[in-house]
DNA sequence: GTGAAAGCGCTAACAT
DNA sequence: ATGTTAGCGCTTTCAC
């Protein structure tokens, strides 16, 4: 039985013969250990939590893909968790799941949750966090350069001459969003009679709109818009198409993320890419890594760069402001 | 031991006065159950599985809510796979998650993997199927009315003078592309001078590009289009702007399922509802049903209504085909 | 009604 | 190198 164990795990301690004897056995009997009984007496389950702040939103969908293909190489399963970033829901899904056995934790939506996750977790080399920057430095990360990615675009939105630019920032409590309206403001600052025009938002499509709204109703629109996100982007498309302003030519739009939707000739979105699969991917090989060594070493740290996606939503000369509004019909989409 | 375990099960066969000192001593010691050692000896785990073909098409995400949402309710927890429609990848999932004890499945893109999913799980009860209804009729699903869907939409283009309509399907082995298929066909030929014209795709974005691509160069585009879902919809948008075919005016287009992508006004695009939420609920709680009672009834076969959401993407008057041509700028959305 | 004992399928420690 | 033993934390007979 022990010999069998050790045949199933590689053990060394074990002889050729033996070896080969037991395989036979096995794919002759149609053996496949049970792996509750082996979390039962192991703690390990070979789970994963991926906690998201909302699965609608189309970047976590794409991240999830990436985290689930890279843990399933390793035999891993991944459960996505929608926290709607809500501690008490992070809370839930980590005390049963740790309850169930869970291994690990990639958390790709650190809010007011991450205390209470790590103090669950106990264990900080079972937690990984992606996306947005966690505020304790005992623990691995992996994250965009959300500031210096807002730089760039800023920065090229001031060399299309625009001067007066609207950020329709995120909740104060998300590290990126936080880390991306710095980056704005920074370049903004770095052009003298640059007005920056800032509004709040909460990631979600309505947030864009609602910024859009207030602004032009305040008459005080500004010529460019950069949104926290490519869904908050979207939302402001909404609300300029809706108010018979056109995108690029009456006012510029980017988001950030680079989700594949931005991509379709319907948005034609600039956008700062953060590269969604490769920080999936290293996320889950940093978190197995850790689980994998007990070796103590510190937290890695991983700040990706991002690339600037130029598109028809920004395209094209200065925008003298205020922009042209006519009411009324057709609005036009970019190019 | 026995008796504690006695009262954390609510068993009957249990004095009041020991109750009480059992749950006295529980939450001093702060006890919890482990859902593993239970598992090993019960079989249970409380875990779901979810199968979808593809976690970026914006329904699958709204499905996965609900379904989530509907399962916590009874404290289980939702494990979403990923199958890309590849029967390989149904096995591998199921087989894997089998051993680790899962206890029912919700398949929500059947397609060529049923037969192995069934012959896997072996009790059928353990299986529900939404969204695609199964061939086999031994178990159970919730699925739309999608021939009756498909009708009603088709009927709206035929009512608004709309002659050639277009209608891009989806695989051949889902039965929802089918029967929304068969519904265009069926409605299409109630009206003598309708000319259904029809393309095969994947249910994937590229695929409506494909069509309309294909149909505009063969000179012999249809005044109006059906795509299998939104997300065909939008890609078919995103080539008819590219070739400077505005919507609804020069093209009506329509799509199926009613994700929230599609009511934005920059899409504006009318579809038949699917009512995600309520399906995603539904299939749960016959599940659920299903795992509770050990009596044997059989299968339980929902057919859900749909309702058809007019938009501007279909809007105003008849289509005179060949529909105007001008090349090059500004394509407008709907209104 | 309650406790004792066996055992779910493994792994780890120990002996051989 | 291999077999034996003792649990992991529960549930489930089976006595009492």
């Amino acid at each position: 039985m022990s010999t069998v164990s050790r045949v199933v795990r590689d053990h060394p301690d074990v002889g050729e013969q033996t070896r080969a004897r037991v395989h036979e056995a096995i794919d002759r009997l149609g053996y496949r250990p049970s792996p509750i009984a082996r979390a039962l007496v192991s703690g390990q389950t070979r789970l994963l939590a991926l906690l998201v702040s909302d699965i609608a939103n189309p970047f976590y969908p794409q991240l999830a893909k990436s985290v689930e293909q890279a843990a399933k190489r390793d035999d891993y399963t991944v459960i996505i968790c929608n926290t709607e970033d809500r501690t008490a829901e992070t809370r839930r899904y980590v005390e049963r799941l740790l309850r169930q056995g869970l291994d690990g934790v990639i958390h790709a939506s650190a809010a007011r949750d991450e205390k209470v996750l790590l103090s669950l977790i106990e264990d900080p080399r079972r937690v990984v966090f992606t996306n947005r920057r966690p505020t304790s430095d005992a623990v691995s990360y992996v994250v965009s350069d959300n500031r210096g990615g807002a730089i760039e675009l800023t920065r090229h939105l001031l060399s299309l001459e625009h001067r007066r630019i609207g950020f329709i920032g995120g909740p104060s409590f998300a590290r990126n969003a936080t880390e991306r309206l710095d980056g704005f403001t920074a370049a903004m600052a770095e052009v003298p009679d640059a007005v920056p025009l800032i509004a709040q938002g909460d990631f979600a499509v309505d947030d864009g709109g609602r910024a859009v709204h207030a602004w032009m109703d305040a008459m005080s629109g500004p010529s460019a818009i950069i949104a926290i996100n490519d869904s908050v982007a979207l939302g402001a498309l909404e609300a300029l198409t809706a108010r018979g302003l056109r995108v690029p030519r009456d006012v510029a739009l980017a988001g950030f993320d680079g989700v594949q939707l931005a991509a379709s000739r319907v948005f034609d979105l600039t956008t700062v890419d953060q590269h969604i699969d490769q920080m999936g991917r290293l996320a889950v090989r940093i978190l197995l890594r850790q689980l994998a060594d007990s070796a103590s070493d510190g937290p890695t740290r991983e700040v990706l760069p991002t690339e600037l996606l130029l598109r028809g939503s920004t395209e094209g000369a200065a925008a003298d402001w205020p922009a042209a509004r006519e009411a009324g019909a057709g609005a036009t989409l970019a190019r």
